[in-house]
DNA sequence: CATGAATGAGATTTCATTCAT
DNA sequence: AATGAATGAAATCTCATTCAT
């Protein structure tokens, strides 16, 4: 019967319309503008369909941020399809993550401070594991590196360093809204650079 | 006379009181546990006595936020007394903000989050430029660089490569909970190396 | 269905039960007695029922003078209906207000004192500008003045004595309690006169 | 001893000032911006210095009125001298009370309100009394009127009229804030001259 | 005489959440 | 599946008033 399948479409739609009214409050009014009655009269239905959806305001945060992650992973994938040099590939990858935060940057914040109060991130998230492993393979690959076989050690490090440079740049120009442009790109780019070799 | 100085005293305490409240309030509990009403109890005061020493509750929030700063710097400055040597004098300086926002987790997360819905921290948070100042003026005097004479966009640069990797890797260290502390060091050392040259 | 019409009349019931507890509590206690919360308690809901129903405190203040404008309006059509003269039509027009003020006293100092506190009384209560009009018009056909096709500026004369005249008896009667009501009587009959000829 | 009289003219000083401010605070800010604090800091006192004057608030508002009343018949008084003829005598006093009203709107309307709120006006406000005598008293004697002893319901009805249509017209521009100055000086004079007669 | 400090009480308003229907 | 209605709880802030000093 196309009764089941035509109900279960609109509960998918109603599902992903609350993620998208809420995200939107969140662009345009900030955080603390988002409650559950604001997206009720965005989405023009009443509250506790909701609560159907999502168990409680706190859920439709992390799969606000979830879809984050998913929507930067894709992103890279898009960004980085048929680039075979590593060294380009982790440019890209951070770059990609340097464009995500910057044009998203209330789900980038978000995503960070929902992150922040998980006990467990990485569970609650799981993309996070992923979205590492996509920045350590193409380490490890580097030419400079894939020779000498990089010890785990030396390898943690330079992700870690291309992370926090990313996301500390990030950070800062969120902090200081006066930071030119160029000087950005030539600080990420000179990090990358580093990390390279 | 003695009870002018015993009253004054008293108002000092009241109002250090408030603060040490509103911050223990927020480390044990965390910001969104933060009201007029649990700092109240928490001193024993009635709420309005807050609202003496305090205009509201942002006032409290700036205030804290200030005095973090204050004791960062004053950090900074206890830890380089008496050492020369700018390339261990910057050192010193990012090793202190490395130290103060692993144990101030809470508090250095409220400066950020704090600065970030300013509309001009440096206006809000002198102190800001006084921290900038402060490691800007150790990589000019870094001998590797003091002879060239940098231009001012690499030493802007450098500055922000600083400052980026430092509050980077704090945030990913708030972020993802399980890292090495010995990596974390690496990746600081590193990250200094690489400006000093 | 009777189940949406039951709804529907018990939210209307609520709504007048809001204004008719509010005019209550002015009336037994005073203006400054009215609270949201002695709202709540006089119709027997929680405070955010009354958020349902109206805006603000203020909202209710405004819809309850509304409604003591229509009520004025309506006793003034009811009383004055199948009167042809507009002599005794303008006579129960000003004996209507006056009534209508000595009844429900405090719900017409209300109305007084919203209509001052409004930039425009006349935009915030059409009714004003229908009341008005009503007994301009009554003036405009007097017998002994219909003939010379009255100035305006003697219209709004004479239509500024019969207003005054009414709401200053009133006033001055709320101001002294003890005044002979065969006097105020006389006094409205005498400015009536003055006014017809 | 000087001093005691040095303290007696402060003690009169600060009454004073305390009542110059309040009646300024309502000028300027309305009547709900009076608050003891703000009389405080305007007389530049701490606020029990005014519990010291005054018994409460409503203590406060009382003596302002008194003085209100005492100002307008010290004007009437002021207009009045020299002036012999009856009718003029009246057009002074009721002008002069029209003239006051519109010169200090809030003290005029606090007097009013206040005079409301009070079980007995004229027990509370003397003046009340000393007012309406000196208004009948010009009834009384004018010419039209002193040869045939108007019978004391023809003067209470003389009266009521005066006092009402000036009350009235004031408290009608009060409300609609857009009548023309031409008219309510006609509309005065109409009245006047039809008392009169 | 004057004050700083404190307080209790109360006001308005907002939110997440839940039922009965 | 969806809703209107309701609620409890809380938050911020203001005010008149009173003591101890």
């Amino acid at each position: 019967m196309g009764i089941k399948e035509r109900k279960e479409r609109s509960k998918v739609k109603v599902h992903a319309d609350i993620l998208k009214a809420a995200l939107c409050i969140i662009k345009l009014e900030g955080c603390s503008a988002l409650s559950m009655r604001r997206i009720a009269e965005s989405i023009e239905y009443a509250v506790p369909v909701i609560y159907e959806h999502f168990e409680n305001k706190e859920a439709i945060l992390v799969e606000l941020c979830r879809q984050g992650y998913e929507t930067l992973i894709s992103q890279v994938n898009k960004h980085s399809k048929g680039i075979a040099a590593p060294r380009e590939r982790l440019e890209i990858i951070l770059n990609t993550l340097w464009e995500f935060a910057n044009k998203e940057q209330e789900l980038y914040q978000l995503m960070y401070s929902v992150g922040i109060g998980c006990n467990n991130v990485k569970q609650t998230f799981p993309e996070v594991i992923t979205f590492n492993r996509m920045v350590k393979d193409e380490i490890r690959t580097l030419p400079a590196i894939a020779k000498g076989k990089l010890a785990e050690d030396r390898l943690q490090c330079k992700y870690l360093t291309c992370v926090s440079v990313v996301h500390g740049l990030v950070s800062v120009n969120y902090f200081m809204k006066d930071i030119d442009p160029a000087i950005n790109r030539k600080v990420l780019k000179d990090a990358i650079d580093h990390i390279v070799h």
